[in-house]
DNA sequence: CTAAACCTGACCAATCCACTCAACTAAATA
DNA sequence: TATTTAGTTGAGTGGATTGGTCAGGTTTAG
């Protein structure tokens, strides 16, 4: 339960290969396909968004490619997801553009909204350069690891 | 993005419903479908389900119905969407029944771990009693709210 | 001026979701 | 034991979404 597409999960492995052209050697499309294995088509649907998300920049021509268009502690995991798919919305009640229809389910509105509210609080703190630097690893075993 | 699919949805409410019924008074799909507005035909399904998962207990005949397996405060919301849809698996690579084939994918492989913990350690923590006594309002308040 | 590189939109196959339908089985009660 | 209530099971289906591809642009450096 819960997938996330696949245009999330290559949207951030993307972010990661630009990031470490940060700050200023491009990293092409092509690059970016071979590291990751995701054809040059589907990026290109997916860096798009994430320009018109003011994420990351282009430069064309020869020599050209993207470039992140903030620093990578700048630049959430959350960020990049909501870019790609939208905001966390674990029913349909939760979507902006939809809306609650049954009051009397007020109950479990509570709890989606509570997972909602978690998932986003956690994607918030993760950025681009917990990724590279692996800062991940530490955060999570002092958070998650119940046992000392 | 994450949504969860209505079956998982659903599923919950009606569990609130046999809830409501426990220890000893069981409550038919009809009442569940007209309190729930869930049709009756998919209704079947879910609760199938949920029986062979050992969450709930039927009993056939007039006067029969669905029945709570266990005490509500013994059932979670995770243990619900498990039966339903499986376990949490955000990506392909964290679904059991697949499995992780790039390896240097593992700083990402880490942040949708992490995330996935995160999510089955709350509905862990959340059950049906819970649901039903409102103590989800007053928990979220504690632990999601940064400011005091 | 041409090749490298990005941009755009149409298109498509496959899968999954959210259900419905039809028919069956089991239990209770009259 | 006949009837009725109620749960059981499996197949089927229309529509939406996913996960891409393809063809043909446009822009810019050299």
């Amino acid at each position: 339960m819960l997938r996330l597409s696949t245009k999330g999960q290559y949207g951030v492995r993307a972010m990661f290969e630009i990031a470490n052209g940060y700050p200023d050697k491009p990293v092409t499309i092509k690059e970016i396909s071979e590291k990751q294995a995701v054809s040059v088509a589907y990026l290109e649907q997916i860096l798009n968004k994430l320009r018109n998300g003011g994420l990351i920049k282009s430069i064309k021509g020869p020599g050209g490619g993207y470039l992140l268009n903030k620093k990578p502690e700048k630049i959430s995991i959350s960020a990049i997801l909501k870019e790609l798919e939208g905001p966390v919305a674990i029913t349909s009640c939760l979507d902006p553009k939809e809306g609650c229809v049954r009051v009397d389910g007020c109950v479990t509105y509570m709890l989606w909204k509570s997972l909602g509210e978690k998932i986003e609080g956690f994607l918030d703190t993760v950025s681009l350069k917990d990724l590279i630097t692996g800062a991940l690893l530490e955060r999570t075993a002092g958070k998650i690891k119940k046992k000392a």
